[in-house]
DNA sequence: CCCCAGGTGAATA
DNA sequence: TATTCACATGGG
């Protein structure tokens, strides 16, 4: 067991960070939330000021949570209205995780045109079958599968996963990764918008799913995903001229870089802030 | 039976 | 370039 205790300065809610849905492997059980970061099968809780954990070290859980980054000085760069002020107040705490490249990039591809319990199921049903078992005094929990090992796996059993027509897009991915094995680093060091064009270039990544990656896995907070939900706040809150509800490629690129001008170069907290405060 | 969900790719005009 | 459609799956 392990303990931080929280400064003044560096605010977390833990249960919007995990609950919000940036990441797809936890699950709260009984005043816990259990997940799989890396080869770390972790249990913790937040009473007040105090992470209490196991299966990792502190650093290890202050880098996850990002526990360095000056939240409230990213939060007052973004506080530009009523709005964006609101969620604020309603999500204080949140914050954006860093996630593993390889299981994002995987986790997003599963994300499209669904919703997030299923993309949960997908991922752990991945893991259960494909990746390393990690004993733990709580139980049994599973690495996210290796790209060489998910290459491996033959296509009916991908499908098996409940994937669907994202079956290829997954199989595709993983024979990427293994012929480019430094993907993540080479993508790492380019300027966002080539980080971005290269990640769509795999199949079942568009401008949403590379912004998920970019902004939740690569550390780009000025990406900002346009879903359903994030679309139909804008219009509402900001861009009163979108009108239908389809979001065409030319109307994703209006709301995205509206939102980096407005909101600055950590546009992708205030996605997170909106998106989580539409439930309260 | 319908519509919707953290969309995307392919065909078409 | 812009529109339209199919797509596996699960829940309401």
């Amino acid at each position: 067991m392990t303990t931080i205790t929280l400064r003044p300065d560096e605010p977390l809610d833990l249960n919007r960070t995990l609950g919000c849905g940036q990441a797809f492997r936890w699950e709260a059980a009984d005043g816990w939330w259990q997940g799989v970061v890396g080869d770390h099968a972790i249990r913790i809780r937040q009473d007040g000021d105090l992470l209490t954990f196991y299966g990792a070290d502190a650093p290890f859980v202050r880098d996850y949570f990002r526990l360095d980054q000056n939240l409230p000085e990213v939060l007052a760069s973004i506080d530009r209205d009523p709005v964006i002020h609101d969620a604020i107040r309603c999500c204080y705490g949140l914050r954006l995780v860093r996630q593993q490249p390889w299981e994002c990039l995987i986790s997003y591809i599963c994300a499209t045109n669904t919703n997030i319990p299923a993309v949960k199921r997908r991922v752990s049903s991945m893991a259960e079958r494909y990746g390393e078992a990690i004993e733990s005094p709580f139980g049994t929990a599973y690495t996210f599968p290796r790209p060489a090992v998910l290459a491996g796996v033959c296509h009916a059993d991908l499908w098996d996963c409940k994937l669907g027509y994202r079956t290829d897009y997954v199989c595709d991915a993983a024979a990427f990764a293994v012929e480019h094995s430094g993907w993540a680093e080479r993508l790492a060091s380019l300027p966002f918008e080539e980080a971005r064009y290269e990640l769509m270039r795999l199949r079942g990544v568009g401008p949403k799913a590379a912004d998920c990656v970019l902004l939740f896995a690569f550390g780009f907070f000025e990406a900002f995903p346009v879903d359903v939900w994030i679309r139909r706040i804008m219009a509402e809150a900001y861009m009163p001229e979108l009108t239908g509800k389809n979001c065409t490629p030319a109307e994703y690129d209006r709301i995205r870089r509206f939102a980096r001008e407005y909101f600055g170069e950590y546009a992708g907290y205030a996605q997170e802030y909106l998106y989580c405060v539409r439930e309260g």
